[in-house]
RNA sequence: GCCCCCGUAGCUCAGAGGAUCAGAGCAGCGGACUUCUAAUCCGACGGUCGCAGGUUCGACUCCUGCCGGGGGCGCCA
């Protein structure tokens, strides 16, 4: 799934140095562990792991390497105890490269050499009920790996698994029956919460209703047309309010992608028959279950997937099972990536195991749980609202879109209002996605509007602010962005070849987020990335100087700020040209 | 009781293909604005990488056992 680079100086050097590594060792598939060094530009540790194999000192294995490798036009290299290899790049090599990257559209990021088909499934909020923030981290996280798959050349679906069906239907629907047509057009503006809430209480305390609802679970099931249709009225509102809410955040997903629990509902029977066929089904105190190897409960029993209830019901398990199916058999599907909260990790190994054990999920084909942390408030437990509800999502988002437009207005008060407007959307909106990408996603994060806000440190305004920096630069300068792509810039001062080395590991980066499916990487790589920027940004003047110093820093300026804008754009963060 | 995840500087977090990795940012301290946007930069300070063993030439990284926090564990999704 790697994105691949033809430009990496690190890879090339690694190409380089493979061959060598194999023929002094004798062996072929020698890793030459060639890694990033605070004494060079690259370290190859190689003949490390290799001394023991052969029975040889290290440094002797590395100085047969030095002298095997062709250096000429790459650069030096140097022996260090015990057997350390220490590159350092030619300036002119670093510059070609460079050049080659500024001249390419994909900044040195290749297609992938086996395009598959990747199926995404997040962000899922549930029908007639507040999309919450504990929906943010699926829908940002998930929304990033979209744009980073495809980027390299996969054939995604998004898929946004909706929870549009099953029991609380009957009383959703009986509740918007008792409310009146006229002014179920009004719920989506209203308090969704309020409506669930109102149903089930009822539920609970009115015989009648409860017994209408049971009914309409039943009318529901059998596609009654009427039912069907309060049913769809109940999904369309819904999807009003979720729109509402990817619309402000710039997420991909639409209509389109909504791929609900109702859709699966009809091929529950099948995977039950399948499963069947295949002798795997087993009845177990009256239920249909499936014993997939090394789960146990409690008391230490072999742990079922029920896919039947006593009650004779489908269960998610059920649901999730004809999910894979569709996936799988429909869609084409090689790859799909469940991205979902943590505490669904047994259930979901469950369903992927008996996947396998059906003959449903064979490998290659494989079913990856992107799993993530909570978000935690200041007192480091999840993060709830005063009342101790949920936090709504669209509040979140509107908050970071005042946050963000506060922030603009405050530091640049000579932007023009409309302009302050749009570019406090994307730093506020930015520093909401980032502050949830940045960190490894498998951890739970504090959320803290003035960390993620702040112009300092690891945030979205920080990179943001990078870019807009460089776009100034051209602004002033006067010259077309695009005038010397495809010239070597002159690597002279230290803070030039650090970004320009910085510049050119972007591919290896993206293939990196990729692997792991962890966007946090590429976080932390924008970052440094500002970070050389701006070093270099103050240590080098771009407009200050003689014409050819100029000429060769303004190609180091685009192609930085084209990565930044290509990076933060694979998050889902707009870059403004100006702050 | 069993299983999963997390535990790195005062705070928030990187590092997990073993070695030349003890890192960043923030806060606090000391500097740098006749600016290419100081929304920034530079410097010093700051940690027995939860604890204890083990494997190895070498462990923050792998293994085992503890401790602490969170979560899951049959008919809700």
């Amino acid at each position: 799934m790697m994105g691949g680079s033809m430009a990496d100086p690190l890879e090339l050097l690694a190409d380089r140095l493979r061959p060598a590594f194999e023929r002094v060792a004798g062996l072929a598939g020698v890793d030459p562990v060639v890694r990033p060094s605070e004494h060079a530009d690259a370290q190859a540790n190689g003949a490390l792991p290799l001394a023991k194999s052969l029975g040889r000192p290290p440094r002797d294995i590395a100085a047969e390497v030095l002298a095997a490798v062709e250096w000429e036009g790459l650069g030096t290299a140097e022996l260090a105890e015990p057997g350390f290899l220490n590159i350092t790049f030619d300036a002119g090599w670093i510059a070609e490269l460079v050049a080659a990257v500024a001249a390419d559209d994909r900044l040195g990021v290749a297609t992938t050499a086996t395009p598959q088909t990747v199926v995404v499934d997040y962000s899922a909020p549930n029908v007639a009920k507040e999309i919450h923030i504990g929906h943010l981290r699926t829908t940002v996280i998930g929304d990033s790996l979209v744009r980073m798959l495809e980027l390299v050349g996969h054939t995604v679906v998004r898929e946004n698994h909706i929870g549009d069906w099953g029991r609380p239907f009957g009383m959703l629907i009986e509740h918007l029956v008792d409310l009146g047509s006229d002014r179920s057009a009004s719920m989506a503006v209203g308090d969704l919460d309020a409506f669930y809430k109102t149903a089930s209480a009822q539920f609970e305390h009115d015989e009648d209703f409860a017994t209408r609802a049971r009914a309409r679970v039943v009318a529901l099931q059998s596609l009654d047309p009427e039912t069907i249709a309060l049913w769809r009225s109940l999904v369309e509102q819904s999807a009003t309010h979720w729109n509402d809410v990817y619309g402000k955040l710039g997420v991909l997903l639409t209509d389109d992608d909504i791929a609900g629990e109702s859709r699966y509902w009809v091929l529950l029977p099948e995977v039950l028959e399948r499963l069947d066929a295949t002798g795997l089904l087993e009845e177990s105190d009256g239920a249909q279950v499936v014993f997939p190897p090394g789960f146990t409960n409690r008391e230490g029993q072999p742990l079922p997937l029920i896919v039947r209830s006593q009650a004779g019901a489908f269960t998610y398990a059920t649901s999730d099972l004809a999910c894979v199916l569709d996936r799988v058999e429909r869609v084409g599907a090689d790859t799909m990536l469940y991205v979902v909260g943590a505490p669904q990790a047994q259930h979901l190994a469950m369903v992927f195991a008996v996947a396998e054990m059906a003959g449903w999920l064979r490998p290659p084909r494989a079913a990856v749980h992107v799993a993530f942390g909570n978000v935690l408030g200041p007192d480091r437990k999840m993060l709830k609202s005063r009342s101790g509800e949920p936090v709504r999502f669209v509040d979140v988002v509107d908050e970071a879109i005042e946050r963000g437009v506060a922030a603009v207005g405050d530091k640049n008060p000579e932007l023009p209002e409309a302009e302050q407007r749009a570019v406090g959307h994307a730093v506020g909106v930015g520093a909401l996605k980032y502050a949830d990408l940045s960190t490894d996603r498998i951890r739970d994060y504090v959320f803290d509007w003035e960390r993620m806000l702040s112009f300092d440190g690891n945030t979205a305004p920080y990179l943001q602010y990078a870019h807009a920096r460089i776009c100034s630069i051209f602004r002033r300068a006067d010259v077309e962005r695009t005038s010397g792509r495809g010239h070597p810039p002159t690597i002279a001062e230290v803070p030039e070849r650090a970004l320009a080395m910085r510049v050119l590991g972007y591919p290896s980066v993206v293939g990196e987020a990729l692997e792991r499916w962890s966007p946090h990487r590429l976080c932390t790589y924008l970052f440094e990335l500002a970070s050389d920027f701006t070093t270099f940004y103050e240590h080098c003047p771009v407009l200050r100087t003689d014409d050819e110093t100029r000429r060769s820093r303004l190609v180091l300026c685009d192609v930085t700020a084209r990565v930044l804008e290509d990076g933060l754009g694979l998050l889902g963060i707009n870059a403004p040209t100006r702050m």
